[in-house]
DNA sequence: TTGTAGGCGTTATCAG
DNA sequence: CTGATAACGCCTACAA
């Protein structure tokens, strides 16, 4: 048997089975979208010839028709953590899955325009219903960003710059004054606070908490230091090399990723410092390796398969044209209490 | 200004363009697409309607004249260590960025008839050029799975059943030899070793490798024992609870993944054993947490990057229908000596 | 209930 | 070099 392709084997269009059938492509057509609208003996008939022929309708042609491809874009940004985002990744895909829709990954690590360019052609090319971003930086090219298609986009763990775009955040503030609170309670006086990437949105949360924490335990400026730091591993052994130097230590320290936390923890462990007994570490974000860290770190466990399907479901709303979502929804992040924090030593 | 859909916002088509430049659709289109066929002028009359109208071709008009979306499909399996697979996904994203191809993920960690169905159709009708699996399990349903397409299919990290479907390796053998034998020069002659899922091919070739090395030291059956896992934490955990109760323990441990390494560390020196003085470890994987544990980790480091990469290349070139691939590619692991294992006590 | 026929937006073929 | 036109495969008024 020749074929110019092997690829395009037997693929059976609609017209085989109408033929197949005995009935015309509307026939097919109506049966297999709207099986009751059909007499039932037509209706198994072209189920039969559907079968027999492993016919699959046409994925580019229905979409052209129907102006949906029922694809979803996920704009993941410059590696953060995939250790935090593998789940919200998954809430993600679960949410979209349930509903029938596939995910696009766009990977904006990548820094490379043709990446860009070719997700903005994606979406004003008509073939993405939707988009969810987990990332800072929006996808744009030649001053036109996927925001501008006004397509329905929501934001996960981050706030686009668009006007309305919705986003589903955890309560940043809170949980970070609650790290804080929870070392003052224990009796730190002293603290360090190892921060994310400048002008990242969580900062804008996450900082302010930290300072008032400070300030109603009647803290001010003298009584902590703050590290830059942008969530990975290196940026947390900066800090614990820069904690080293440091002429008065503090004895508390609220990491805003756990990434970070951890890093740290390992580099002043290795110079000698005990933890908790000399220095007290909260993380942020509660990932699995927590647990098996020495000692297992005591940090703020975000909901982050929640915060992937309810991102999903939002935006399945918004396609379907339901009510206007929320500007803003936040979900809530709990303080998990382990072994790297504890009393101050006295 | 009234749309009936706000998402159609000002959406122009090839014969807006045409109309706007003065020129056929015919003409746009290949002055768009061969620029080098057009006459110069008439380049630039097309370009500056397609600025001034924001034309951007329709991607499923397209898709279905060309027969081809330019889309491939990456399959996961059930969430076998994010941190690992987040790496090779990185090198597939790129290598497939490169020749503009996009990413669609499937899941099939949800396991819900509906996701592997929704895979097999977007397969089957002609949304996808190829597919990337690095999980065991393909895409099936009805008994159909994405194999009996003839769309091209490279299997990385994993060995697909199907007659001729090129998969992407890592010298499992040579790697699990080089674990064992690390080990056995440092001079254990008992060892322990922590098995990834029963089947798994990784298995067939790692256990046998294992056992080799042994028996190349004069050990046999009575120097070692077996913990069953599937590379995740909870099984190192549970091995590291069964190693506990063991009344000869071994002194080296030869683990099938990086997490599992980790938890078995954990749980043991959280009984009092020492690593690596009493037992030491050596994992598979190189995650880069395995800096960051108590003691740091020596453990195999695969390429991970490259293994998602070449498997792209592999498979681009497969759609471009270029020379049969080979059966099977092998990428070369490393052994990275940290502090995890040391020579036996005396 | 079923069939006919037009069109979704693009590209490729073929004349001019 | 450019333009008219016929597909690509499907869905859905509209008519029967």
């Amino acid at each position: 048997m020749q074929r110019r392709d092997p690829r395009e084997a037997a693929k059976a269009r609609i017209g085989d089975v109408a033929r197949a059938a005995g009935v015309s492509t509307a026939t097919v057509s109506r049966a297999l979208t709207f099986p009751d609208r059909v007499l039932e003996e037509t209706r198994e008939r072209v189920f039969a010839a559907v079968r027999q022929l492993g016919y699959t309708p046409n994925v580019a042609a229905r979409q052209l028709r129907a102006g949906s491809s029922r694809t979803v874009l996920v704009v993941v940004g410059k590696r953060r953590n995939p250790p935090f985002f593998s789940e919200v990744l998954r809430g993600i895909d679960v949410a979209l899955g349930q509903a029938g829709y596939s995910v696009l990954m766009g990977n904006l690590d990548i820094h490379d325009d043709n990446t860009e360019k070719h997700l903005v052609d994606l979406v004003f090319g008509g073939f993405i219903d939707g988009a969810l971003v987990l990332s800072n930086a929006i996808p744009s090219f030649n001053g036109r960003s996927i925001i501008d298609s006004g397509m329905p986009i929501v934001a996960i763990c981050a706030e686009a710059d668009g006007p309305n775009i919705p986003a589903v955040l955890v309560d940043d503030e809170v949980c970070c004054r609650a790290q804080t609170r929870y070392l003052i309670e224990m009796g730190h006086r002293h603290l360090a606070y190892i921060a994310g990437p400048k002008g990242n949105f969580n900062e804008l949360e996450r900082y302010p908490g930290f300072l008032a924490e400070l300030a109603a335990a009647g803290l001010g400026p003298d009584d902590f230091v703050r590290f830059e730091g942008n969530y990975d591993f290196a940026s947390g052994v900066a800090a614990g090399e820069a904690f080293l130097k440091l002429e008065r230590r503090p004895t508390g320290v609220v990491s805003c990723s756990d990434e970070m936390a951890i890093a740290f923890m390992k580099t002043i462990r290795r110079a000698g410092v005990r933890v908790p007994e000399d220095v007290s570490i909260v993380g942020f974000d509660g990932i699995e390796i927590g647990d098996y860290v020495e000692p297992t770190l005591t940090t703020i466990r975000q909901p982050r398969f929640e915060l992937g399907s309810t991102g999903a479901e939002i935006l399945l709303g918004m396609i379907k044209g339901e009510t206007a979502p929320p500007r803003v929804t936040v979900l809530k992040g709990e303080l998990d209490k382990r072994d790297s924090a504890g009393p101050v030593k006295v």
